[in-house]
DNA sequence: AAGACGAAAGTGGTTGA
DNA sequence: TCAACAACTTTCGTCTT
């Protein structure tokens, strides 16, 4: 924390909580926000220049979920209006007016973008990188123009689900559709347009991240869960992921895995949070138990049951 | 009666000519 | 641009617990 503040100008407070991802100087008892965009005073661990070892920068740090990335600029402020002469006040206001055209258009829908950006990550309760993450791929989708001709919310949405594949937190399809109001194929369009025309490669996405999710909202003991990543991975092992639907084949582990550790879930419940079908439960299971030796397993689990 | 199972037909998206 | 195709869904009838 800088010596610059130490009480809290509002409440007299001394538990100031500095934020320095953001730059804020929060009061945890009024919760006022003392001072925005400061500098951070955190040293930079990269070398700049190899002649000296002297790690520095200035200003604040930047980031994207601001829509002029905490660092926008004006021309002149109108106090100094005073103090030009007529012609310098015309230069002025020409430049001005520039200045406005050029941001105004860009910034404007960006604003609005980050605010319904920041909504949905809320509502999904997802981590401030991925927030950040998808702010940046929004940012270059207006500056390329790719908005254009389609909804600014469907695009958001389509930038929210990319960064989620990014940062191994995927969310569904349907939960991103649910927060944002979308519908699936216009997000599921959308992603994949941006990301194309951004160049952005994004890996398959792994059952396994969605393990943890599913297995929390079915209330399964972590023995389950980590017994179901093992079965996951003898699945892979076996070629049986391959162009099939990560959630399909998590939640197929994830039932076979309950069953055996006799905390069945039926398979309506498992389909309903994984968001996929029975059938489609049922189908992977069914490669599961062929490929793998869990057949006998199974069996010995049924035997154990009817001698009760 | 509820859950599991499987067949059949339909949907949206990818691929290759 | 169109047709073939694979994955997945919906629907429905049957079997099991």
């Amino acid at each position: 924390m800088p010596e610059l503040v130490k009480k809290c100008p509002e409440c007299g407070g001394i538990n100031l909580n500095w934020n320095k991802e953001r730059g804020e100087i929060i009061c945890r008892d009024c919760g006022l926000v003392i001072e925005e965009k400061m500098v951070d005073f955190t040293q930079e661990w990269r070398e700049f220049d190899s002649a000296d070892g002297d790690r520095r920068r200035a200003g604040a740090p930047m980031t994207y979920t601001q829509y002029d990335h905490g660092l926008g600029t004006e021309v002149g402020q109108k106090a100094d209006l005073f103090k030009l002469g007529g012609r310098e006040r015309n230069k002025f206001f020409r430049l001005r007016k520039w200045q406005y055209r050029i941001s105004t258009a860009i910034e404007r829908n960006l604003k609005l973008a980050l605010a319904e950006l920041k909504r949905v990550s809320s509502f999904l309760k997802l981590p401030k990188s991925v927030e950040e993450e998808s702010a940046r791929i929004y940012t270059l989708a207006v500056q390329r123009g790719l908005v254009r001709g389609r909804s600014m919310e469907s695009v958001v949405a389509g930038a929210l689900y990319a960064a989620c594949r990014r940062h191994d937190v995927p969310r569904t399809l349907d939960e991103l559709s649910e927060a944002s109001g979308i519908e699936k194929k216009e997000i599921g369009r959308t992603y994949r347009f941006v990301t194309r025309e951004l160049g952005i490669t994004i890996l398959p996405s792994n059952p396994a991240d969605y393990i943890a999710r599913f297995a929390s909202s079915l209330k399964l003991s972590a023995e389950t869960q980590s017994n179901s990543i093992e079965i996951l991975e003898e699945a892979q092992k076996a070629e049986l992921t391959s162009g099939r639907g990560p959630t399909g084949i998590a939640a197929a582990a994830l039932y076979v895995s309950a069953l055996l550790h006799g905390e069945k879930r039926t398979q309506r419940e498992v389909a309903d949070v994984a968001g996929v079908t029975e059938v489609t439960i049922r189908n992977r299971y069914k490669e599961l138990l062929d490929e793998m030796n869990l057949e006998k397993e199974i069996k010995k689990k049924k035997k154990v049951k009817k001698k009760r």
